[in-house]
DNA sequence: CCCTGATTCGC
DNA sequence: GCGAATCAGG
């Protein structure tokens, strides 16, 4: 891939939007996280230093802000000592109850999963959504909505909603060892068929 | 370990 | 000009 005046004026656009060079990288495609701060500086853009805090920016803290605002909930959902103490057959039935409430299938993610978004409606601000609670009250992960042009080797790729809908996304939450689902999401993808009543 | 941008330097 | 490798940092 060449840097052409479309894609050197996207990348001007999303940079000074304040998105990330990974994420300008994936945006794009064919260059990697380096192409694009490489060419950045060629361009003299930035201005974005290490200043405060790093990596996040100054005046448009908002996508970036908020994508860390989900994960750092999580993170406290998840040492939260209720949820610790919970004990396996509570913790099948609370993931039965949230695969009966979305109903996603991972079996059909490949092929009918496929759906770009249209480059002017793309939104890279995940929204926080609403987390679902069970019977107990305990709060299932927050999807960061990602939609497919944002999954990366480490995001948790498991479907949320109708792919012919448009608020079709990832769940999109950290996913371990390269795992293709987050922590949650794995253990509803090989979880025993019998016990999922599929359809 | 994950990520961020910054810089260098062979191509 | 390009970008992988590397550096420095959160």
């Amino acid at each position: 891939m060449s840097w052409t005046d479309e894609r050197v004026s996207t990348l001007r656009q999303l940079w000074t939007e304040g998105h990330s060079a990974s994420q300008i990288a994936d945006r794009l495609g064919g260059v990697t996280r380096n192409a694009v701060i490489g060419k950045a500086h060629r361009l003299k853009l930035e201005s974005r230093g290490k200043t405060a805090n790093g990596g996040a920016e100054a005046g448009v803290e908002d996508e970036t802000v908020t994508a860390r605002a989900v994960e750092v909930e999580v993170e406290e959902v998840r040492l939260a000592p209720r949820v610790e103490i919970v004990e396996e057959t509570v913790v099948a039935g609370r993931f039965a109850a949230a695969s009966a409430a979305s109903a996603p299938r991972p079996q059909s993610f490949g092929a009918t999963a496929l759906k770009m978004e249209p480059e002017e409606s793309f939104d890279p601000q995940p929204e926080i959504e609403e987390s679902a609670e069970s019977e107990t009250g305990e709060v299932l992960p927050i999807a960061r909505k990602l939609t497919l042009v944002q999954l990366t080797e480490r995001t948790c790729k498991w479907p949320v909603g109708d792919p012919m809908q448009d608020d079709f996304h990832f769940c999109g939450n950290p996913s371990r060892d390269s795992s293709p689902y987050c922590e949650f999401h794995a253990k509803l993808a090989f979880q025993a068929v019998d016990r999922r009543r599929i359809r």
